[in-house]
RNA sequence: GCCCCGAUAGCUCAGUCGGUAGAGCAAAGGACUGAAAAUCCUUGUGUCGCUGGUUCGAUUCCGGCUCGGGGCA
C-alpha cells in the first residue's frame, strides 16, 4: 500500500504558503517546506517564510534547519525530509510538501538515490581550479573521455555540471549518465498528488514586484545587513539566494540601493520563469490556474479538495 | 528668436564612404538527478521621427518641419 503524499508547488509569489495551511487543515495534513533557502536560519523576509501567526497551528518542517554558514544539499535535504515524513505518517497525518525548489521536491517524491554519502569538497574544488586554468573546452574533452553520453548532453560552458559529472566519476568510477538514466526510470513510491499553481505571466511579474517592495518595507535590508555584518561570504549557498546576493554591491558601495532593488525584482522574475519551465517539463503536475479563480482562496481550495477525493489519495 | 547636438528594436546605443540594419539589456523558449533561489543554452523583435529633393536606388546626402537636450540672447 503506497502512502499518500501531496505536493503544492508553483513559482515564487504564486500564493503557495497560505493555501497550504488551508489545505492542511482541511485534510489533516502537516507541512514540509520544499524550499532550498528557507532551511537557513535568520533568512526570513527574503525567503518569504511563513510567519508564526500564519501557521494557524499546523506544524511546519524543514524551516531553520541550518545556519547560513552551513551548506545544505539535495541529499541532506532529502534525508531530513524522510525522517519528518515518517513522523507524520506515524501520527496518521498526510505530509504536504510546499515550496518552489523543483529538484528538491523530485528528490523526495521519487526518492532519488544519492549514493556517495560523504561529500568531499576537495575533489570539486580541485576540478574547479582545473577549469579556471585550462578552460571549458579542456574540461569538456576530459568528460568526453570518461562519459561520452554526459558530454553530449551537457553544454561545454556549463562548468558546474561538467565538474559534477567528473566528480561523480572520480568518487564512484561510474559515469553519471548511467546513474541519471537509472533514476529517471524510477517510479514514485508514493500515492502522489502533485499540484502546481500558475497564473498569467504579467500578473505574476506584477505580484513579484509588489512583493519585493513589501519585503523592503518589512525590513529586508536590515535582515541582509545583519548577515553581511556577520561576515558571511557571498559565495555561500545561502548568500547566493535571491534577496540576499543583490544587496552585497550596495554594502560594498558599488551600486545604489534602488539599483539593487531593481536587480532583485529582475532576478526574481527570471527565477519564476525558470521554475515554470522546470515544472512544465520535469514534472507532470495538476495545474491550478489561480487567476481563473480570481485568487479566491475558497474556490481554489474546493478544487484542490475535489482532486484529493478524485485521486482517492487518502484511503 | 538664433546657433549646436540628437531622433534607429520595449530600453540604452552602435552602424550603413548611398544597395532597407546590429550589440547589450529586457522579453520569449529550453536544459537540469549531491551548488538547483545555482549553473547553462537558443531565438526574434524594426514604416531607421515626418516630409520634399537629388539618385536606378535614401535610414544614410541636401532642404523644410516636429519633438527632445544644451548654448547664446
Amino acid at each position: 500500500m503506497k502512502k499518500p503524499l501531496i505536493v503544492l508547488t508553483g513559482p515564487t509569489a504564486s500564493g503557495k504558503t497560505s493555501l497550504a495551511v488551508a489545505l492542511a487543515k482541511e485534510i489533516g495534513g502537516e507541512i514540509i517546506s520544499g524550499d532550498s533557502m528557507q532551511v537557513y536560519k535568520g533568512m526570513d523576509i527574503g525567503t518569504a517564510k511563513v510567519k508564526e501567526e500564519e501557521k494557524e497551528g499546523i506544524p511546519h518542517y524543514m524551516i531553520d534547519e541550518f545556519e547560513p554558514y552551513e551548506e545544505c544539499s539535495v541529499a541532506l535535504f532529502q534525508g531530513k525530509v524522510k525522517e519528518y515524513m515518517n513522523k507524520i505518517y506515524e501520527k496518521g497525518k498526510i505530509p504536504i510538501i510546499v515550496g518552489g525548489t523543483g529538484f528538491y521536491i523530485r528528490a523526495i517524491t521519487h526518492d532519488i538515490e544519492f549514493k556517495e554519502t560523504k561529500q568531499d569538497d576537495s575533489i570539486r574544488d580541485r576540478l574547479m581550479e582545473e577549469a579556471k586554468l585550462h578552460g571549458a573546452d579542456y574540461m569538456h574533452n576530459k568528460l568526453q573521455e570518461i562519459d561520452p553520453k554526459s558530454a553530449d548532453t551537457i553544454h561545454k560552458n556549463n562548468i558546474q555540471r561538467i565538474v559534477r559529472a567528473l566528480e561523480y566519476y572520480e568518487q564512484t568510477r561510474e559515469p553519471i549518465s548511467l546513474h541519471n538514466e537509472r533514476e529517471k526510470k524510477r517510479k514514485s513510491p508514493y500515492n502522489l498528488l502533485f499540484f502546481a499553481l500558475t497564473m498569467d505571466r504579467k500578473l505574476l511579474y506584477d505580484r513579484i514586484n509588489i512583493r519585493v517592495d513589501q519585503m523592503i518595507e518589512e525590513g529586508l535590508l536590515e535582515e541582509v545587513k545583519a548577515l553581511y555584518d556577520l561576515g558571511y561570504s557571498k559565495d555561500l549557498p545561502s548568500m547566493r539566494g535571491i534577496g540576499y546576493k543583490e544587496f552585497y554591491p550596495y554594502f560594498e558601495k558599488e551600486k545604489d540601493l534602488d539599483e539593487c532593488i531593481d536587480d532583485l525584482k529582475q532576478n526574481t522574475r527570471h527565477y519564476a520563469k525558470r521554475q515554470l519551465t522546470w515544472l512544465r517539463h520535469q514534472a507532470n503536475p495538476v495545474w491550478v490556474e489561480v487567476d481563473k479563480y480570481n485568487f479566491n482562496k475558497e474556490e481554489i481550495l474546493n478544487f484542490l479538495n475535489d482532486q484529493v477525493e478524485e485521486f482517492n489519495i487518502l484511503m
